[in-house]
DNA sequence: TAGATTGTTAATCGATTAACAATC
DNA sequence: TAGATTGTTAATCGATTAACAATC
């Protein structure tokens, strides 16, 4: 009953790092790659390649190194890449528009079918094929069509309401987009994004290299 | 010459978040706030808090916690978020247009003083009364103002090109959307985002949680 | 076979948590 | 003063790196 031993967030982060070299390395026609050399690509240690892979079981060969298109797939099965997630985005202003006009989802495997709003202006207009719906009709949505996915990019006020709706609804994901961590008493997997964290991060790094030379010109 | 000690970048990674909960508690008008109440709220150990802080200084008092106001404004300058900061964003597509429009940057200091596009069509055009340029100009506009920050929001294909543009016409920082990892030989600070590794993150998780239902039913 | 490179164990390093004396 | 809570040191835990035997 092979009790399969826990994964370290830190690895899981990884992954999807991995995934995308190997997708690069696949389009420049590379067909194996050592871990070596793999490290020197993406600026970490060849052990810590060999060790994050075996995690999910013995991807290489010795002497050889690793199949490219093997390892890429094997990736892709461990992420879930061709389980046919599909995705619904609430929230059709910049930034819903702009998730749903990123192209980048579908090439790893999310499919976008339905968006979601209740400005009146907006409802029956088109994004890449797919017509922007009125969230009044969600719940029929959802009974209709299967539904992993719902990413959220709605004012913040209103995003605890609609995440508590969508958990309610059965849907298992959720990606949120508003500047706060969601949380919710049920079975759902919540992925927050802080777009604004990412920015002080610079912020912080900025003040410390300004701070650096100044120091510096001093002496 | 108190050699400064490091900061480690998990600690780095943290500060936004509490100026966010400081922030959020500034507008609930609570004053002070032990380590204690702050761990439940943030769901860290109040041990991590105080550590993480002391990194910085003393901003606690014993007996009594924090003061919200003072260790929130602390916090911020830390960041940096009082140093006035200025934003350029290169690419006026949806992603760009979308990072325009998120008023949540100028609430934590940044200030978009530009948008710059090779899209005829677009070019003249206004976004929250900032005109969009075209990129041939930006010489001349960072010569004539102080730009900190490119938001590069452009085609991966011609990420690399306009990185090391803006790289060489000194601009410090660069906070990438691109889903490439953009390394440049300059003393630059580049932040790169990558969308699509979150939404991985969060297929594995499914993946793992319908994996073990799956197992769970069979028992 | 000899050379290369993995898979894996052991060693190190860093980050988190626990504990408690200092002190408000 | 007594109680509360910090700042800080020590202990633990987890993640990374090094080393090398196994093997292609």
């Amino acid at each position: 009953m092979a009790s399969e031993k826990k994964i370290s967030p830190a690895v899981i982060r990884r992954l999807p790092r991995y995934y995308r070299y190997l997708s690069d390395l696949l389009r420049m026609d590379i067909t194996r790659i050592s871990s070596k050399e793999l490290s020197a690509r993406m600026g970490i240690t060849a052990s810590q390649i060999r060790q994050d892979l075996n995690c999910f079981g013995g991807f290489g060969q010795q002497g050889y190194g690793y199949n490219v298109e093997y390892l890429y797939n094997e990736i892709g099965k461990i992420i879930g890449v061709n389980n046919g997630y599909t995705i619904i985005i609430i929230g059709a202003g910049n930034m819903g528009q702009a998730l749903a006009n990123y192209t980048n989802f579908e090439k790893r495997g999310f499919k976008l079918i339905g968006i979601f709003d209740i400005n009146p202006k907006i409802i029956g207009k088109k994004i890449r094929n797919i017509e922007i719906m009125h969230f009044d009709t969600i719940d029929e949505f959802v009974k209709n069509n299967k539904v992993d996915i719902a990413v959220i990019a709605v004012p913040h006020d209103q995003t605890p309401e609609i995440a508590d709706k969508v958990a309610r609804l059965g849907i298992k994901g959720i990606w949120n987009f508003s500047p706060m961590d969601l949380k919710l008493p049920y079975d759902v997997i919540i992925e927050n994004v802080h777009l604004s964290d990412g920015l002080m991060v610079l912020g912080y790094k900025l003040n410390e290299a300004r701070k650096k030379s100044a120091k510096n010109k001093q002496e």
